[in-house]
DNA sequence: CGGCTGTACTG
DNA sequence: CAGTAC
DNA sequence: GCCG
């Protein structure tokens, strides 16, 4: 498809072709290869037997459509005849030049002659990856006369630009000839003349293609490029148009990490302006290097356009009088459109008018730079490098504006140090003797603060606020279906004017006993042992409340508080003045009066679920029972049940399941007793099923020491990619784990199956000398920590692993310093996964969970009051802590839950909930993993959301919440018994044996029909951690 | 010797 | 399709 | 690594 011609005009030329062109100076030349295809106008290369993509640009430089081994090598490339062409013509001498970001292919068929310098179709490179990639060139080619690039970007359905500068002996051109350098500029500004075919589109390449120029001509010192100089945007002026709804800021944008952009929606950013007129106010937003903005109309998808700058090319504000302000001003015809080309080229040019413009306003955060007298002729901000200054009418008086009030703007809504006050607390306000209007106010404040509000009092709910003439709290009259549950809970009684008074100081007042309400049960009723046992290990509370509410619980009587008195919060609502560092951490969702918390997602309560209710008096969870940490790791919370059994059936040798059949079929009768009323097995014998992990409870684990041991040959295993001999540590632990007492030998096993000779060997060589040799050389082997280390990075496995240890990874620091100057060594979620390495290695204490689904709760009732969500994962096991959140949606009207996951992500986003994700945010996907932060201060979280029809509910209830070798196990069985059982549904396979044929889903209501289906035991959730 | 859960996303 | 995750 |  390209055709190329070697051109060696002596001079200066110019060289256009439908597909191509080429523009050179003497020694210095730009190159711009514009790859189309377009079907029936290919020509290829066709020497010598080959037929290729594939054509010379210069003797030395080559463009080429990409190389592809599969379906794609019949237009494009094959990859080895690439290979062969390449052999045949310049062995030994020839390297491809990657430039797609989304293009890879096999490296290893071209024989370890590929780079990869890759940056966004449509968008500049970073500046450095522009460097790079000359810097890499100009190396390549001048190191052997022989030596060729081949360069190729992404040819197909859209174009690609490759911008290349070969700056052989230009810098002396640059140093003597002016003219040269602003012929370029006026050049490549009348570029798009020549043949209807502009040569670089989008205005924003124009802009970097400027500012490698300034970089060669020495007007930027190399210790700014380096170190790009930080600036502050104060505000974003929009002129001539006001139909942008947010703005988009990436800030050292770099294509290939993913990062989340700032954004400022209208709704809530400060906005000064009219019709005509808008200016975004921003606050503390610093942005240094490569910075691209995206600007949205009327929903934050559509984007209209965009633009990319890089600060070390701003041109520093004039030093005098301490001025550090200066501005860039984007006129419409510099910007770039929605998705690629400019924006006056693109098809929603007509929307804005033709003097529409975009103004940044910037400060400098450091000392600005004393420029020399060449430099300040330079005006860097104007992309257009000053040979045509742009001079609209309303822009003098805008620029006043925005100086004159920029200071003295209300502070942001909210004040970092007040998040901190409420965090975590969740408040159920009482609303008898309580107006309407008193109650708004309230709310506004609580969640102001970072409090949340609930409209039931749930196991959630850490204080309760009432009027303040209330002497005592009585739980009858609380509106609320867990009395049950505030009794075995702290929850705190305060007084308005606790809440006023704690506002007004700014802390959480708390050895004050006379705005503290007494709960009246408490009286009545002895308090249970165990709550603050309980307490610590399911809520971990705020110590603050707990020690409050022990101390002191009688009500200060002495004390008059009047409903106006608790108003007296409202003059403070305007001068609330405080220096924090960020705006835009935590902007709670406005309409507070939808705000409801109820615990549909907490644990039990499944609403399509039946055995919901009954499971919650089945929960008489006695965490006095709980052991403290004896292990450390994978602490479980036992059920009293299950540990009484336990101690019962310790004193037989073996467990149940090896005691010979009457115990069995007794075992069995009980199920089909359980199942009476409802649906029947499908299978028929079921007494096999004793042998599954997923018909054991969980249990105290008798042989930790060993099983311990084990863990971690289960982890080499891991690291060594070894999926089946992982599997078999695993179901073993999982046995050992199961076992009602203490091995003292491996014959104690019998011949359970599932142990075999090998791990038998292991257990005794364990029970004797308390550890295993082959795991002490394995820990303390140093290869083998470092895989282990890297392993734990999310989106490494086994074979990234192994190929970064062969590439010469040793440590994650590492690894953290090689991805600055090789971003792409990494995929992008790998990125994630070391960026928050350590993060996602520290548990989820259980309330932080409920905090975080607190909110997502909060934002999904405003998107649909209809919908269910449940957590599941480790959380709904009831531990005390969980790796990571999983929450389940569907909808109570069995509506199809369309778009609702990008809807969600999007917002949560916006309100700073979600920090990054890890898979894309799509309107048809159903699944989406993320990284969430509860506040600026706290860690970052792996949160996985789906959303599920609602006959597919239970099943995906039941895989969800694990645990996954419950989840193997059980569709194992199911397997077995010649049915399929996913997390969607289960069929029946049909077909004679193994084939894959498929019957009807079967239908089930609830998760306890999947196990009756089965004709296995239901398993309460904290139960299947086996 | 071949099986070991079943599905979805990324690149 | 391989690799990874759940 | 274990099982059939």
């Amino acid at each position: 498809m390209l055709q190329i011609e070697i051109i060696t005009t002596p001079h200066h030329f110019f060289y256009s072709q439908q597909h191509f062109t080429l523009l050179c100076f003497q020694d210095f030349f730009f190159i711009m290869v514009k790859l189309t295809l377009v079907s029936g106008q290919k020509k290829r290369f066709t020497n010598d037997g080959f037929n290729l993509d594939l054509g010379y640009i210069t003797e030395r430089i080559i463009a080429m459509g990409y190389p592809a081994d599969s379906l794609a090598k019949v237009i494009r490339n094959d990859i080895s005849h690439v290979y062969d062409f390449f052999e045949t013509y310049h062995k030994d001498h020839w390297k491809i030049l990657n430039v797609a970001r989304e293009i890879s292919y096999k490296h290893t068929k071209l024989g370890g002659n590929v780079v990869i310098m890759a940056f966004e179709d449509h968008s500049p490179p970073p500046f450095l990856t522009l460097l790079d990639i000359i810097d890499w060139m100009d190396q390549w080619l001048s190191s052997d006369q022989r030596n060729v690039v081949a360069i190729h970007c992404k040819a197909g359905k859209v174009s690609c630009y490759l911008i290349y500068m070969l700056k052989r002996d230009c810098q002396e051109i640059f140093d003597t000839s002016d003219s040269i350098l602003l012929n370029t500029i006026s050049f490549f500004n009348s570029m798009r003349s020549i043949n209807g075919q502009p040569c670089v589109t989008v205005p924003s390449q124009k802009r970097y293609i400027g500012y490698y120029i300034s970089h060669l001509k020495g007007l930027v010192p190399k210790e700014l490029i380096i170190k790009p100089p930080l600036y502050k945007i104060t505000s974003i002026e929009i002129c001539s148009n006001s139909f942008i709804t947010s703005i988009e800021l990436h800030k050292n944008y770099n294509p290939n990490i993913r990062s989340l952009p700032l954004i400022f929606h209208k709704n809530n950013t400060i906005i000064i302006g009219n019709d005509k007129y808008m200016r975004f106010e921003l606050k503390h937003i610093i942005i240094q290097g490569d910075t691209m903005m995206k600007f949205n109309m009327s929903d934050s998808n559509t984007c209209v356009c965009r633009l990319f700058f890089h600060t070390s090319f701003v041109t520093p504000p004039i030093d005098t009088n301490g001025n550090k302000t200066t501005s860039i001003v984007f006129p419409k015809m510099l910007l770039d459109g929605p998705s690629h080309g400019s924006l006056e080229d693109s098809s929603i040019s007509s929307k804005f008018k033709p003097d529409f413009q975009i103004n940044l306003h910037l400060e400098a955060v450091n000392e600005p730079l004393q420029l020399s007298s060449q430099q300040q002729q330079i005006v860097y901000n104007s992309p257009t490098f000053a040979t045509r200054p742009i001079t609209h009418p309303q822009m003098s008086q805008q620029q006043s504006l925005s100086s004159s009030s920029s200071f003295n703007l209300p502070p942001p809504p909210v004040p970092d140090r007040k998040i901190i006050m409420f965090k975590n607390n969740i408040f159920y306000i009482n609303k008898k003797g309580i107006g309407r209007l008193q109650q708004n106010i309230i709310q506004t404040k609580i969640i102001s603060n970072g409090g949340t509000i609930c409209q039931h009092i749930t196991t959630l709910t850490t204080h309760i606020l009432v009027q303040d003439s209330t002497s005592i709290i009585d739980p009858i009259t609380l509106s609320s279906d867990f009395k049950d549950l505030i009794l075995s809970k702290s929850i705190v009684g305060y007084t308005i004017n606790w809440l006023t008074l704690s506002i007004q100081k700014g802390e959480k007042i708390i050895d004050d006993a006379k705005f503290l309400i007494p709960l009246h049960y408490q009286q009545q009723q002895p308090i249970d042992q165990s709550t603050p046992t309980k307490k610590n290990v399911h809520y971990n509370e705020p110590i603050d409340d707990i020690t409050t509410r022990q101390l002191k619980r009688s009500k200060n009587d002495s004390f008059s508080s009047s409903s106006s008195s608790s108003l007296s919060f409202l003059p403070t609502l305007s001068p609330i003045k405080k220096s924090s560092s960020s705006t835009n951490y935590y902007q709670i969702p406005t309409k507070l009066e939808d705000i409801d918390i109820n615990s549909s997602w907490l644990s039990y309560q499944s609403s399509s679920d039946d055995e919901s209710t009954k499971s919650i008096d089945n929960s008489t969870i006695d965490y006095s029972f709980v052991s403290f940490d004896s292990d450390g790791e994978e602490d479980q919370l036992i059920s009293q049940s299950l540990i009484s059994n336990s101690l019962f059936t310790s004193q037989l040798p073996y467990s149940l399941k090896f005691q010979p059949n009457h115990q069995e079929e007794e075992e069995e009768e009980s199920i089909n007793n359980n199942n009476n009323n409802s649906t029947q097995s499908l299978i028929k014998y079921t007494k096999r099923a004793k042998g599954f992990a997923c018909q054991k409870g969980t249990k105290i684990n008798y042989n930790e020491s060993i099983t311990s041991v084990l863990e971690k040959l289960l982890e080499k295993a891991l690291g060594d990619g070894d999926r089946w001999r992982e599997y078999a540590y695993k179901r073993a632990i999982g046995i050992l784990k199961g076992l009602t007492f203490k091995l003292s030998s491996s014959k104690d096993l019998g011949d359970i199956r599932g142990i075999g000779p090998k791990i038998r060997e292991k257990i005794d060589e364990i029970i004797e000398t308390g550890t295993l040799r082959r795991v002490e050389s394995s820990l303390s082997d140093t290869t083998n920590q470092i895989s282990q280390a890297l392993l734990k990075i999310h989106g490494a496995g086994p074979n990234t692993v192994k190929n970064w240890m062969a590439a010469g990874v040793v440590s994650i620091q590492q690894l953290r310093q090689h991805i600055l100057i090789d971003p792409l060594f990494l995929t992008s979620q790998q990125h994630i996964g070391l960026k928050y390495y350590e993060d996602f290695l520290t548990r989820i204490p259980r309330l932080e969970v409920i905090n975080i689904v607190s909110i997502i709760e909060n934002v999904v009732k405003e998107l649909d009051p209809n919908i269910i969500m449940e957590v599941c994962g480790s959380f709904r096991r009831m531990k005390k802590d969980c790796g990571d959140i999983d929450i389940l949606f569907t909808h109570s009207k069995g509506e199809i839950l369309n778009g609702l996951l990008r809807r969600l992500t999007l917002k949560l986003e916006s309100i700073n909930l979600l920090t990054d994700h890890l898979t894309s945010v799509k309107s048809d996907s159903d699944k989406y993993m993320g990284v969430c932060r509860l506040g600026p201060d706290g860690l970052h979280r792996r949160i996985d959301f789906q959303t599920i029809s609602k006959e597919e509910w239970p099943f995906a209830l039941l895989y969800f919440t694990g645990s996954d070798h419950f989840n193997r196990s059980m569709r194992l069985w199911a397997r077995r018994n010649g049915f399929s059982l996913s997390e969607s549904h289960l069929v029946r396979r049909m077909g004679k044996n193994e084939n894959e044929i498929k019957g009807d889903p079967i239908h089930a209501s609830c998760e306890k029909d999947i196990f009756a289906l089965l004709g296995l035991e239901y398993r309460h959730p904290q139960d299947r951690e086996v």
